[in-house]
DNA sequence: ACTCGTGTTAGCTG
DNA sequence: TCAGCTAACACGAG
């Protein structure tokens, strides 16, 4: 699920409800979760502390922590990426829990799949919840490697991230350290919006294309944090064998482009 | 049984 | 050295 959305969801959920908790317990013992920490370090790190905010850059969250007592030093920042399937949940002093998306079916909060966990003193927990296991908690993450953060970048920083290198369009669009938050789904979306055939080479495009990529761009996040996620996009829903633009009803085509599976507008996006 | 995947990244290549 | 590409990662869902 998590691209820049349902992450500033998730974020959102941790600055209304964990900051300030007391931390009386960590759970860290999953080793490919915290990787590459050894199990106990970020226990260590963290016990005794709170978490003072709750941050976000494109994908990736992180939360700093206060000094353990009254004037201790401040801690490491605590770094959450929540990868192909991670989810936050958050519970209070008298068990009610709170998470930062849909709701979960069946057993999904079932607890061999919860990877870290943060203990308060009141009782209430922060839980990473990660059936597919590729999300990652660490402390001091980098940060300085992404590139500025998809929801709010300008226009000048769209067209200098975009144009550099020969890379296809959506190859760029995917690139965190060019800009971050853009997912494989976003990236078609954006793409469909725009009306850019997703293998354009970067240096092909045209200021106009640049222009409506920008726009698209926008309107697509917008879109997706009002609506609840990006699978809420226009063209999501078109990305099978059978589906038909949403706009022109022609057919889709499906290829792999920049390393993931991408669709298009035969008619729209054609080559 | 078998393939695919809304993300990241180590490792290879030109 | 760097941009770009591929495979690998873990494991549930269809």
């Amino acid at each position: 699920m998590p691209e820049l959305p349902e992450v500033e969801t998730a974020r959102a959920v941790i600055a209304e409800r964990a900051l300030d908790r007391l931390i009386v317990d960590v759970d860290d013992s999953d080793r490919y979760e915290c990787r590459p920490h050894a199990p106990g370090e970020i226990r260590q790190a963290l016990l005794g502390r709170r978490l003072t905010s709750a941050n976000r850059r494109g994908k990736s969250m992180w939360c700093e922590t206060s000094g353990v007592g009254r004037c201790g030093e401040p801690g490491p920042p605590l770094g959450i990426h929540l990868g192909m399937a991670g989810r936050i949940f958050i519970s209070d002093a008298d068990g009610d829990e709170a998470s930062g998306g849909d709701p979960v079916h069946g057993n999904g909060t079932a607890a061999i799949w919860t990877r870290f966990s943060l203990t308060f003193a009141d009782g209430g927990r922060l839980r990473l919840f990660d059936k597919r296991r590729l999300g990652r908690v660490r402390l001091d993450p980098d940060i300085l490697g992404l590139g500025p953060d998809a929801l709010g970048i300008s226009p000048p920083q769209f067209r200098t991230a975009l144009a550099r290198g020969t890379a296809p369009v959506k190859a760029r669009l995917l690139d965190q350290s060019a800009i971050a938050g853009v997912g494989n789904l976003l990236a078609d979306e954006t793409l469909w919006q725009g009306r850019v055939w997703p293998g354009r080479r970067v240096q092909d495009l045209l200021p106009a294309d640049v222009d409506r990529l920008y726009r698209a761009l926008n309107r697509s996040l917008t879109s997706a944090i009002a609506n609840g996620g990006v699978h809420t996009g226009r063209v999501i829903n078109a990305r099978r064998s059978d589906g038909r633009c949403p706009r022109c009803h022609a057919a889709m085509a499906r290829a792999t482009i920049g390393g993931r599976t991408t669709w298009w507008c035969t008619v729209e996006q054609a080559a």
